[in-house]
Order: structure tokens, then C-alpha cells, then sequence
DNA sequence: GCGAGTGATCGAATCGATTCGACCGGAAGG
DNA sequence: CCTTCCGGTCGAATCGATTCGATCACTCGC
């Protein structure tokens, strides 16, 4: 038995011709080589890295920047043998808080695809079993690895540019409050609601610029069509906002299609601004002007920290810059 | 040992009393409930299926179509207790044909993503393991599951009433030929070389309806760009074709945005129609004609056969219906 | 009061590979 | 010629849980 192991694993002296007289004989058995859980087992790992997505699978898919990021993952892994299985984060209210593949599955590390909240479930599922975890855009925990980005400061800048070109009336279109996806504006109380780390970083980004927003708009999700329905909310009436602030592309994408659909110019009546730096090829030849963040380099990050892990080093933290991309959805206020 | 096992997995006679005792127990010695590695060692099962997705991930996951399709898989099989593993697919021929996974990986059944060709080394890699496989959209084999669709019938029925409109000059933009990746016109050479399942018999289908098509244009991918550049192609010419037919939305799409680019309306210089049926929140207010097949209905199909695979059942094909969408983007041919 | 029956608990084999140390034969060196 | 060394092979323990059958305590019925 063992020398049949050396001979597949290749691992340890044997030679060749007893090599071959095993592949030959395994052959002849039908015996397809080492099966993977009985050497999982013996080396108590499984190779795999469990990748919790910030949603339902259909909608985290449909969201280019996860995409990017998880594509920036697999590619570091997969050289390295490590393969990624999908989790589904918190979706529907109905269902359990935390899906039964976190509790169960065999995952060496995990990821957290998404900020969470300050007192994650899933969060506390995977350090109860012991199982070291990455989080993405988080916030600062003492002993787990947060791969995050500048997202606050570069808020905080591109908003300071709107104010230097007068704009004075700004509204914010937001990410998800909580898990349980609510549209439409934003009250005091709403605001005290706020569970989302990410949401809420990006929020402040505004307020650090010194902007009390006119209007703070909840979005269910990052897509075009809440971005286009928080338009017509929006910017419908007679005083409406000179810009909006969008806390991702997509968002700021849907925002400037409905302010046309409404028959404005963009920027010319109302200047729009993303976050995240995506390639829209159908937004062609408009430009979003937004904070582009370095996507695939942050899933590579991810992959990197989850070899740091898997060799026993300590969680480590870091921060990717930003970048103000000036397009051409943000532009002067318009003069009364 | 086996009475604490009945206390965590609850089945088979335990008492209340035992069962809190054990699992005070675990608790004081920090033991977070049973390892999964032997679990499934004993159980003979990982609980994992193994999805290979066509392409490397990045292109894969811009796709809307695999999108969708992975996301009723993984609706169906999450109640299960199966988890998914990503794989993916072959890309760059740089890189080794088979991803290591598909040797490797600890997988109860396999998904192959995309229909591959007709002796494809992933598939030969995992009946040579004995992992029981999924085709989407391939080729019928005697001994696999193939879950399809019937396409190439939509094609023939879409490209009939473009005849019937009137339409002579059809061309049509294929999904790529091969692995490599071209992009282009196709000659009776490359028509030789076409290896992908998929691809064949969508462009059967415009042969069946009885058209010769004056140009066929292959593209690297189902992305609107490629769709773009297809149309700047074939549509700047004086003698330009009147209708395109298109083996995905997102090229057609593409298509559209070309065509507009050179100055063409559609649909009155130029129909096009594409496949898939998807809802493009960004395409408003056109609607794409085009053959639209139950995607997320297509990933449940595969959820349920992945489940009888399991249950030790035989494989059992299945072909879901397409339904013809008539939108705004094709009609009458223009008269000369 | 004793045997049958029942429900809970415990022993031990098993899944399949890895790996350390023991062992063996042959070659090189004294 | 004997010892030492070394590359190659083989035995056996181990990873961690599951599960069948055996055992045990206890209750019920006669």
C-alpha cells in the first residue's frame, strides 16, 4: 500500500520500474488513483476555500465587481491546488441566517465576500468551527485578515470635487442598509438602522466632505434599475438635486439612463458620480466619472492572505488605494 | 465515541440528558462538532458537486446566461446539503487543457457548464475517475445526462420569419468555434474546424430553415463588445446583409449598438435577433427579438438530475422548450 | 419473583490514504 | 572478507467519524 501511494503522489523514492509495475497493475484493477477524501483526511486538509458571496448567487452574479473580485481569487488559487466553493451569504429573511454549508462543509479558509455587520452570524459560525477567515471591505477586526480599500477617503474627495464646482444641493444613492432590502429615502430613524459596515463607510465619506446630503436614497442592491428608480424618486420634482452621489457604478449607470428617461441632461442638469471604476461596454461613449477601485487586485490580495493563512502565519490586514476617474457624468452646477 | 456521534447528528436512540451531557462536553473541550473530513470519508460522499464552467471564470461570470443557470444549480442543490465547487473550463490553450481540480478534487458528481466538443479531455477525465456527469447543451452520449434546449428548432423558426419578412441578405455571429479564441470572418476552412457542440448546431439551425447566410462572423465570446465589432464588420459596406442573426443576446445586443454607431436604424435597415431571452435592464426601452430559453428553469433540470445521479438512478436526458420573443429590434427587410 | 422485552449506551470494525520507522539487498570502503 | 551505508520496499499506526451488533439496565407482565 505504501509504495502504491509513493507511486501516485510521486512523493519519496521508488523506482521506476516498480512505478510503472503499479500504474500497470492499478490499471488492470480499474483503481483511478488516490481517492481525494482519504488523503484529505490523513492530511486534515481539504484544498478547499469556502467563498461566501454577499447574497443570493443570482444577485452577487449579476454584480461586476464580485465577479472581478472572485475571478482575481480563483486565479490565485488555483495554482496553488485550492479550489473554491460557493456559499451563499444572507439573502431572504426567510430563510436561515446562515446557510447550513458554512456549519457543514469542509473549508480550510474562508472568504467573506462582503463588509458584514458588526456581529455577523456567519461570521461567528466560522470562528466557532476554527476555520481562519478573509473578510472583504470589512472593518477592522483584532485577529482576522480584512483586505479593504480606501472607499471612504475616496468619497470624501470626489464629493469635495462636486462642491468646488459649486454644487451645493447633493443627494447620496446608497448600498443596502441591512439584509432585509428596503428601497426609498432615508430617515433618522432608518439611519440609526444602518447595519451594513460598507454601506455605512461610504456614507461617511460624504459627511466627511462636510455634505449633509438633501436626500439619502436605500437601494435593495447594486443594479441598474434601482439606480434608474432612484432617479425618477429623485430627481422628479422642481428642486432637485445638481448631483448625486452613487455608492457604486452600477447604481450611478441606472441614475444618469433614468435622469435622461426624465428628459435631463447628464452632466449638464445634474452631474452623477460612482464608486468602484467598472467598464460598462454598453454605457459607451459616456464615461461614469467615479472612484475606481482595484478589483482584481483585491481578489489576488484575498488569494495571497488565504496562503498566508494556510501557512499558519498571522491574519494581516491591508488597504488598496483608490483612484478618481473623471468621466463625463460630473461636470459644473448648472447656474440658476 | 458512537454516542457522541448520535448526539450531534440526532439519529438513532439517544437520551435527552446524554445528549446535553455530551454536548456540554464538546463545549468545555472546545470540540466545534463533527469534522466533515470524516464524515464524508466514512459516508463515501463529499457532499460537493463539482460545476466546470466554460470558460476561465472572469469571462464565465459575464455571462447572464451561465449566471443564470448556475444560480437555479445551486437553488436546488443548497437544500440538499450540496455545496458547489467552481472549476474552471478551458481557456488559453497556453494553459494545461484539464484545471488540476478535475483530476483531483473530492466531487460526488460533475456539471459541465457548456456542451465542449465531441471527445473532450475534461469529460474523459471524469469518467476515467468514475464521477457520474451533467452535460448542459452538449451532444447526447449513450451513458451521460445532457440537459438541453431545443435551440437549434428556435434558430430555424426565428431565421423562417425573417424569411417570411422579407429578409435575402442574412449573415450571422456565431459563439466561438474552438478554444483559441478567434474573431472573425469564417471560410470553408475554419467552418471544418468548428469543434464546439453548441455553436454547430445553432448555426444548423439558420441552415435549416433553407438560408445561406452571406457572411458568418465568429466571435472569442458571448460579450457585447465582440457583438459590436461583429456589426462594424458587416454592417459598413454598401451591400450590407438586412437582417443579423445572433447566437446570444449579448451579441446581438452588440449588434444593435454597431449598427447605430454607423448611422443604421434598427429595425428598419438592419433586423437582428439573438438567443437567450435575456432581460437587459440597460437596453431600454428595446426589446431584443429573440429566442428565449427558461435558464433558471435549465439549472433546476440540472439540480435534479445531479440529485437521481446520486441516487444511484441512470442518467436521463432532457430537452426544455424555447419560446420565440418578438421585440422591437427586428422587421420587415427595407425596400431597395 | 423471574423472564421477556425495550430503549439506551458502548465496542470495534471500517472508510482510504499517508508516513514514519523498520527492514532488506547490494555496493562501496577498509 | 567484513562492515557500513544507502536506495528502495514494506508494516503498521493514524487521521475522525459512522454504524452494526452486543451489552446493559430497567420495566412490565405473569
Amino acid at each position: 500500500m505504501s509504495t502504491a501511494s509513493l507511486a501516485f503522489s510521486g512523493a519519496g523514492p521508488i523506482a521506476a520500474a516498480t512505478r510503472q509495475r503499479v500504474l500497470d497493475a492499478a490499471q488492470a484493477l480499474g483503481y483511478a488513483g488516490p481517492n481525494p477524501l482519504g488523503r484529505q483526511l490523513r492530511r486534515g486538509r481539504s484544498g478547499i476555500v469556502g467563498v461566501i458571496v454577499g447574497d443570493a448567487l443570482r444577485r452577487a452574479f449579476r454584480d461586476p465587481v464580485s465577479i472581478q473580485v472572485l475571478d482575481g481569487i480563483t486565479s490565485t488559487l488555483g495554482p496553488m491546488g485550492l479550489g473554491v466553493l460557493l456559499i451563499a451569504g444572507p439573502h431572504d429573511p426567510t430563510d436561515p441566517p446562515v446557510d447550513p454549508l458554512v456549519e457543514l462543509a469542509a473549508m480550510d479558509v474562508a472568504v467573506m465576500m462582503w463588509g458584514g455587520t458588526t456581529d455577523d452570524p456567519v461570521l461567528s459560525a466560522l470562528r466557532r468551527r476554527g476555520i481562519p477567515t478573509v473578510l472583504v471591505e470589512g472593518s477592522r477586526h483584532p485577529d482576522i485578515s480584512v483586505i479593504g480599500i480606501a472607499d471612504r477617503a475616496g468619497i470624501a474627495d470626489v464629493t469635495r470635487q462636486l462642491l468646488g464646482l459649486g454644487h451645493t444641493c447633493i443627494a447620496t444613492v446608497t448600498l443596502p442598509f441591512t439584509n432585509d432590502r428596503s428601497e426609498g429615502l432615508v430617515d433618522a430613524a432608518r439611519l440609526d438602522a444602518l447595519e451594513w459596515e460598507l454601506t455605512r463607510r461610504r456614507l461617511d465619506g460624504v459627511f466627511d466632505a462636510g455634505v449633509q446630503p438633501v436626500a439619502i436614497w436605500e437601494t435593495p442592491a447594486s443594479l441598474v434599475e434601482h439606480g434608474a428608480s432612484a432617479a425618477r424618486a429623485l430627481l422628479a420634482g422642481p428642486d432637485r438635486p445638481t448631483a448625486v452621489v452613487c455608492q457604486s457604478d452600477l447604481l450611478a449607470a441606472g441614475v444618469v439612463l433614468g435622469a435622461r428617461e426624465l428628459g435631463l441632461q447628464v452632466p449638464q442638469d445634474v452631474s452623477v458620480v460612482g464608486f468602484d471604476g467598472l467598464d460598462l461596454p454598453w454605457f459607451k461613449p459616456d464615461v461614469l466619472t467615479s472612484v475606481a477601485q482595484p478589483l482584481a487586485e483585491k481578489g489576488r490580495a484575498v488569494g495571497r492572505e488565504v496562503a498566508r493563512l494556510l501557512e499558519g502565519e498571522p491574519p494581516q490586514s491591508l488597504d488598496l488605494p483608490v483612484e478618481l476617474v473623471w468621466g463625463t457624468t460630473a461636470g459644473p452646477a448648472p447656474t440658476v
